[in-house]
RNA sequence: GGCGCAUUCGUCUAGAGGCUUAGGACACUUCCCUCUCAAGGAAGAGAUCACCGGUUCGAAUCCGGUAUGCGCUACCA
């Protein structure tokens, strides 16, 4: 009978969640999800200077947005809760308390500056940093004179001396440090919080996790967090760090690389699907060909085996080319659906709002598959509901032409227009293709004409159909327009 | 400075000693389709598998060294 696996997304809210955090969560939520187990989250709020206003909100709406569920956490609570590390302060002072009284921790009462000094004459001299343990071997006496002197301590852990500890890590395999490499790490702080270190060992055994499933920045710290695991007479889930994502310089992604934050993608138009998708073959794999999952198919192939050590560099081009093949893959409803609010957000203000959703469901197929995110949307739609058009006259004239030529195009096409008894794609063709036969014209130039005078564009959706859901009288209007635009610029 | 890890087309990657004249995808180029733009189809260019040694009949794959890069080295996570 093996355990049942459980694996933790333990954020800290000092921020908008960033891609590669969110790509933790995803690898951790598909592991459990693989396994039929379970998917925590943990705010790991124990840094009160760094807390930022909302950014829970901004997690958990983040992974809501993806579709990565939580077993227990925030807002859904759980047994083993409860998931705000500043709700669990007893917890980490009862465990501070109990490795000081074993002998593996100490109180230490060295000043910040005095901390600060010390790493900068160890640098000076090029010697490693790390705590002198001045407050390792304090007498009872020692330690009364500081108390004495009002000193709040922190709580530092014991490092054994000597020794080597190894851990097996699923992505990294047999690990192994120097233990006299190490310094005496701080337990708890002296404003009564605990520190990461502490914090995760306490509560990943208390929340009995299986599986740490994180980001490579924390392997080096995962000696110090087994040799705490074994000082509490805990036994150690398992190791998994992930490959970290990188910016464009391979150099670990941040802001300065741009848009980092899923909630910016999402603001950009990326489809969740595409970006859980995206997200997965960041350091992860199944073969040699296949890159389009969907969520179930990730669930059932997703293995720790198949990640890879490298980090990754996050390259937006392909996320956008993925963005388009999902955009194309919806149904016509689904898309023009998703991207009304993107529409009702950055049509001009004069375009009257509700738009009319009939009107929108005919426009959108037409886009939908020359936009790779859903903010492409409304500039390439704008002319079918905005009442002005703004371009240069002489688009309208066609290799070959000249104005007059152009005009007098127009003026017939106008004129066969208002005779037609129906105004569908079809019969615009029907009727447009032999006018240009008529005129002397190649098709692409009378079409070419056309399309400017009737979108304002020189690159639109077909120009039957666009002249079809636009409808007579606007596009009579416009050819009127565009008559009078050549008149007046000749 | 110390410790750790990594290094396959520009990018994401496949590859776990012979199947590899190193495969796929994005991006790029050309062609086809075509009223423009896309989408789609076809073709092409692009990697002496960081470098140097070694093991082996045989190495991108195993071993050692070098270089480069990245991470960690906080009373931050």
């Amino acid at each position: 009978m093996t355990t049942p696996v459980r694996t933790r997304f333990a954020p800290s809210p000092t921020g908008l969640p960033h891609v590669g955090n969110i790509r933790t969560a995803l690898f951790a939520w598909l592991f459990a999800r693989h396994h039929g187990g379970s998917f925590i989250v943990r705010i790991e709020d124990t840094d009160v200077a760094r807390k930022v206003e909302g950014a829970v909100d901004a997690i958990l709406g983040s992974l809501r947005w993806l579709g990565l569920d939580w077993d227990e956490g925030p807002e859904v609570g759980g047994k083993y809760g409860p998931y705000f590390q500043s709700q669990r302060l007893d917890l980490y002072h009862r465990a501070a308390e109990r490795l000081v009284r074993q002998g593996n921790a100490y109180y230490c009462y060295c000043s910040p500056q005095r901390l600060d000094e010390m790493r900068k004459e160890q640098t000076r001299r090029k010697m490693p940093p790390g705590y002198d343990r001045l407050c390792r071997n304090l007498s009872e006496a020692e330690r009364r004179q500081k108390e004495a002197e009002g000193i709040t301590p922190v709580v530092r852990f014991k490092t054994p001396l000597i020794g080597q500890t190894r851990f097996k890590d699923f992505i990294w395999g047999n690990v192994v440090f120097e233990n006299n490499l190490l310094d005496d790490l701080v337990l708890l702080k002296s404003d009564g919080y605990p520190t990461y270190h502490l914090a995760n060992i306490v509560d990943d055994h208390e929340m009995e996790i299986t599986h740490v499933i994180r980001a490579e920045e924390w392997l080096s710290s995962t000696p110090r967090h087994v040799l705490l695991y074994d000082a509490m007479g805990y036994a150690p889930p398992r190791f998994a760090h992930l490959p970290m994502i990188l910016g464009p310089d391979r150099s670990k992604l941040s802001k300065r690389h741009g848009a980092v934050s899923v909630a910016e993608y999402r603001e950009q138009g990326f489809l969740p699907e595409a970006m859980l998708n995206f997200l997965a073959l960041l350091g992860w794999s199944l073969d040699d060909k296949t890159e389009l999952f969907t969520r179930e198919e990730l669930i059932k192939s997703f293995s720790l085996e198949r990640v890879s050590k490298t980090g990754a560099i996050f390259n937006i081009e392909k996320l956008k080319w993925m963005n388009g093949v999902y955009i194309r893959g919806l149904t016509a409803d689904e898309f023009a659906w998703r991207s009304i609010p993107f529409l009702e957000r950055d049509l001009p203000p004069d375009v009257a709002r509700p738009l009319p959703v009939e009107y929108v469901r005919e426009v959108m197929p037409l886009v939908q598959e020359r936009v790779k995110t859903l903010l492409e949307v409304t500039p390439l739609t704008r002319y079918f509901f905005a009442e002005n058009l703004d371009y240069d006259a002489n688009l309208l004239i066609s290799k070959g032409m000249d104005g007059e030529s152009t005009v007098r195009a127009l003026e017939m096409s106008q004129k066969r227009l208002t005779e037609l008894k129906t105004f569908d794609a079809g019969v615009l063709e029907a009727l447009l293709r032999p006018l240009a036969e008529e005129l002397g014209l190649k098709t692409g130039q009378l079409f070419g004409t056309l399309r400017t005078a009737v979108t304002g564009e020189t690159a639109t959706p077909p120009l039957f159909q666009t002249m079809a859901v636009l409808g007579r009288e606007r596009c009579l209007t416009r050819i009127q327009e565009a008559i009078d635009r050549l008149k007046r610029s000749s």
